[in-house]
DNA sequence: AATGAATGAGAGTTCATTCAT
DNA sequence: GATGAATGAACTCTCATTCAT
């Protein structure tokens, strides 16, 4: 018995799992409004209604895959208790470079943490601990009297915008015929970080 | 009859307008899917067929829009010609920072140009001719000697992200605490600049 | 112009009507919540979409049709004016009778005024005119010193009672075996009045 | 092997009770259209499913609801056995008032007796039985000579209006400012009595 | 005996679009 | 040129019911 149950546990858990990955293909190719519950169930080959055993709604797919998405971008950051002997300019960059990797790597992860526009209320507290994790490492960058700034914040900020812009042009304009993809991230990065260099 | 005709047009070409506009905050405010026929049609009195009298569909008004946006973005750039005595870095310099002004103080222009995305197929083109403009502009730097690089591609397009990623954070982030807006950008684009500079 | 929009106006009104005059039918044979406005379309021969052009809703509908009814009850009971030589007991008579009469000839009217209950809020408002109604004939009765009490609530709440008893029973119960109705709804009118009178 | 089928038995008898019980509240609070099955179930910690086991379907536990609450009606009702002594209209009376009171107090009971509707067809066999009972009391005043009518049917239905009238009407309108309801139900029956009696 | 996943039908509602007037 | 009635398809979501386990 408990053997059944846990067995059907794995195989519910399987087929959320499953319903996930094709909403999340279908987010990022029809957006938020353009998702349809209909359609999921038609690719998943379910009744529409069977979706609403694994989701409340429409909202509760969407809230996971963003969930899911910053986990996994998270997880795939460097962690500042790696950093003990790395010179924190180059954990820094390193860290930057992850984070355009992750992005280019799982494009849509990135589209649902950064770029897609749901209707329901946005949810800020998840991009935050990106952030954090970006602070975190500023903040030894200046303590180490390397930057130029005091400002984390203000570092940390344009930093990102460096990351985010090369990031999010490369995923939203695949057809554009970039230069050297690996050498336009560097650049972009490392003026980034030499422009608050002392 | 020649000169009703042309009254005619000019009314029609009024009108036009006069729906682009209102469609141009609904779009902004509602998003691709939540903009309606309905709705803009009761926001400009009109009845909801009358609006087929001048849009073939609801792509076409999208399109138009965004059309219009590069339009406007491209009259607000410095143009080539301005710049005979200017220092040609100076010049990009102020290219950028336009670029960016312009992003955020006609932030529904910059959306429809960069961030919003239809259900119909992008239109790669238009954008090309912005590109193409702050591309001039890097080959007066590079024939003055005055960047590292020869590649011009390579440079505008590191210039690029730096410019659009600041510009879409603060578009899409509101309510995220920014550090002081006119530093920030400052830096974002100084720091591009140097990291090309010689 | 003018005649065009007017006989539009008159064909919407009657379209209206009629749209009406079909749910209310459907509402009593199938309830509130049997009531779908699907069927209702299917009915008139209109496409679902089309109701919405003349109702913002469900509700409204039902609303509409209960307003229409009451409206149609008031209109039916005898107005205080008529009394001034008839004997006030009389009117008082009279005036049940026609309330009892008025249920039975437009049970459904009835059945909206008091009988079927919609999932929002109820409106008992509307309830109230008609009891005013019957109130005003009980002072009159009382005013002339023909009844016991003084009290003109509890008097006009016995009388409903029997009023609403009768009409209801019949209605709700059309195949049982009733003894010869007319004769039924006078004794049960005439000993509430007698129950009242000195 | 009988023991354990009769412990079965018991056991399912006992879980169909409790099915009932949880079922009545949630048709009297939600309405016949407004009752699922899946709300009962998860009520009572069942699964969806497992009701079917216990019950066909959804109209066979409205109808066991009836019946029920038609049996607890009519054992509430006094007995004519119990009558030798007492006066056939004093019977008579007290049982009247007992049948408003045991409405009053068991409201959910007498909704299902005749006031909610099912979208099956009604049961009017049991109202019957409810009726006979009224019927024999008032034979027993017809044949004490204290009803001027012979027509026990037609005096029956006289009570049985008065009796409904007041009881539903508390019941459907518990907001109405009533006054003294049971000064009221005294006033109700006893004219109705009055009014057939010599 | 009991579960709960699954279905198919159907609910109210909204929309882009068409077309007779 | 302009209207607004009308449609048909689509939407999210809920339900009674079935059935393999």
């Amino acid at each position: 018995m408990r053997l059944a149950a846990a067995r059907r546990e794995k195989y519910k858990a399987e087929l959320r799992g499953g319903i996930l990955a094709a909403a999340r293909e279908m987010f990022v190719r029809d957006g938020y409004e353009g998702f349809t519950i209909r359609k999921l169930a038609k690719q998943i080959g379910f009744s529409p209604g069977n979706i609403y055993l694994y989701f409340k709604d429409k909202n509760e797919i969407f809230d996971s895959l963003v969930d899911e998405s910053f986990a996994d971008l998270l997880s795939a950051l460097p962690q500042p208790d790696d950093t003990k002997r790395e010179d924190p300019v180059e954990l820094l960059r390193r860290s930057l470079r992850t984070y355009v990797k992750f992005g280019l790597d799982h494009s849509n992860h990135y589209r649902f943490s950064f770029l897609l526009q749901s209707s329901s209320q946005p949810r800020p507290h998840k991009q935050r601990a990106a952030y954090e994790s970006l602070l975190r490492k500023v903040r030894l960058c200046i303590d180490a009297k390397r930057f130029k700034a005091n400002d984390a914040d203000f570092a940390a900020q344009a930093l990102w915008a460096a990351a985010h812009g090369i990031t999010s042009l490369f995923i939203d304009r695949p057809r554009f015929p970039w230069a050297n993809r690996a050498r336009l991230i560097d650049q972009v990065l490392d003026s980034a970080i030499a422009g608050l260099s002392r």
